[in-house]
Parts: C-alpha cells; sequence; structure tokens
DNA sequence: CTAGTTGCAAATGCTTTGCACAGGA
DNA sequence: TCCTGTGCAAAGCATTTGCAACTAG
C-alpha cells in the first residue's frame, strides 16, 4: 500500500469516524483528529507520550498529556482502541480495526510482533464456556527472545 | 488435602527452599518465610498490600511494604513466583510451584479461574518457532463476566 | 565481623482529578 | 449561547530508591 492510498485511507476513516461522533452528539476535535491519525499510521504500538511526541513531531502541534489520556480512555470505551500493559512498562495502544490478534514480546528489546491464531480463538471459547464464562475479549502474549537478541546473547 | 497435611507439605517446602538459599550463600530472613507462608495458603492470587495485611491477620507480624516488594522481585528472578497484572490494578502474585496455567477473569468482579490447556502450550511453541523467537513463557488472559455476574447483568 | 536484608522516608513514574478556560455545535 | 473538551497544576497510587539500622551466617 503507498501512502498516498494510506492517507486517502485514513481521511476516510476519519470522516466516519465525526460523522458517527456527530449522530451521538458527541463533540469533535482536532486533538482527537490527530491521535487517531498517529495510531492509524504508525506501525508500532504507542504509549501516551509517544502519541504526544509523534504529534510534535510530524505535526509541530502540542496536546496535553492529559487530552490524550481522556481521548484514549474515550476510545477504548467506545472499542476504537485496544491497550496492551507489559510489565511495569506504560501502556501501549493501537486502533481496534483489524481482525483480532495477539502478540510475541520480545523480553529483551521490547519488540512486538503481532499473530493471528485460529485454534487460539476457538479454544478460548472452550474455556471460557466450560466455566460458564460469558466471554468478552482475551489476550495472549508470548514472551521470548527475538532473532537478533538470541544472537546478542550469545556475545 | 486437610489442614495438617497442608501445614507438613508447607514446612517441607520450606525447609527444602532454605536449603537451597544457604547453598547459594543467601541468607533467610523470617520475612521471606511468611511470605512465602501466606503464598502457600492463599487460595487467590494476592497483591503486594494484600501479602503484608494476610501476614498481619494471621500472625500477627508486621512486615514492611517495602521488604514485601524486595521479595517477591527477588522470588520473581529465581522463578518462584510468577505475577499477573489485569488493567490498571496492583499485580498479583501467585506461587510458581505447579504446572503452567493460564487466568479466566471477570471483567466485573475480578475473579480469577486458572486453567490449563495443552492446545495453547503447543500453539505458543508453533508460533515461536514461525517468528524465530527463543520461547520464555506466555501469558493467556480471557476476559469475561462469570455466571454469577451474569445474573446479576439482567437486573 | 561484615555483607546482605529490612524498612522508613522520600522519590519516581504513570495516570487521574479538579477546575478555569476555550471552542464546537 | 451552552455545554463539552482541553490542558495546566496538583493529587493519587503502585512501586522503587536512598540510606541508616539491623541481623544471619
Amino acid at each position: 500500500m503507498n501512502m498516498d492510498k494510506k492517507n486517502t485511507d485514513f481521511e476516510l476513516f476519519l470522516k466516519n469516524f465525526k460523522e458517527s461522533m456527530s449522530k451521538l452528539k458527541i463533540k469533535n476535535s482536532v486533538q482527537k483528529d490527530y491521535i487517531l491519525k498517529v495510531l492509524y499510521h504508525s506501525s508500532k504500538h504507542l504509549n501516551a507520550e509517544e502519541i504526544a511526541f509523534n504529534i510534535k513531531a510530524k505535526y509541530n502541534v502540542n496536546i496535553g498529556i492529559v487530552t490524550i489520556y481522556n481521548a484514549l480512555k474515550f476510545f477504548e470505551e467506545i472499542n476504537l482502541v485496544k491497550s496492551l500493559s507489559i510489565e511495569n512498562n506504560p501502556k501501549k495502544y493501537e486502533l481496534n480495526l483489524f481482525i483480532h490478534h495477539d502478540h510475541l514480546v520480545c523480553i529483551k528489546c521490547h519488540k512486538i510482533v503481532e499473530f493471528h491464531n485460529e485454534d487460539i480463538e476457538q479454544v478460548q471459547k472452550d474455556i471460557a464456556n466450560k466455566h460458564k464464562f460469558l466471554l468478552k475479549d482475551h489476550e495472549m502474549t508470548i514472551y521470548g527472545l527475538c532473532e537478533n537478541c538470541q544472537k546478542e546473547e550469545v556475545n
């Protein structure tokens, strides 16, 4: 996907989002637009500070960290964003637009790789049923050493 | 398992633990003993404050919260204890003595149910291999509403 | 004796809250 | 205009750090 295509896709997504908000009588703001824009275009999961930093770096716009937290909380409530907590690090956020996926995390460099696995999707249903839980979501995180960090371990 | 049996088991476990520490030239302390005792006898996952509270309640012994954190960190390093972070709540700890298991968490009452599933154990290996990660561990947490909380939802 | 442990007080770091003000609808 | 969203300053809370006193070996 080239950049023009991705930008157009984003504009479309943003337009839809803003229309939905209007219907729900929720105010739009440029701050929310920028947060979504950065999340949309980021290949990595970002924490609140990184989102603010990226907006400043890419668009030279300052957005208060409180606003970022407020917006992320709101986005999570409406299920547009998902968060991921790894150990004691700050929460990382990503848009929740596509198919459910889980994460592989390198315990050394903290690189995150996404994966999707149908067996896991099925197993979660069986386990929830067995324990009479009404399934809402699941999170699977595999910890290990990525290829690069394995090499460095040898040194 | 009756209480006498469980206490005897614990005494044996503690004896072994202390001997291992001695061999490694690591000092023992009554504080660590109490922390292990509470974790051993708890059916639930406990956070640092709860561990301190339980030691006070059951044995009328005061242990500084810093000491609890220090000990838990040490226990995690030697792989005797595992921790579990759920959303923004304080980390919960459990002894890591038995077979690997994962968790079902009720999003309403925060009840935690443990489960073990061989498919998940196998799938994690396949995924780690596929992405050339050296597998260390994994965590799977299923979120849902437990039986009781589903009933309450109706009201 | 002495190196490692304890635990108070203070610091840290992420996140939330209180509130005055700005800006969408 | 009215009401919600923004964002500074301050608070909150789990956890860590600095360090003096203590203690196991």
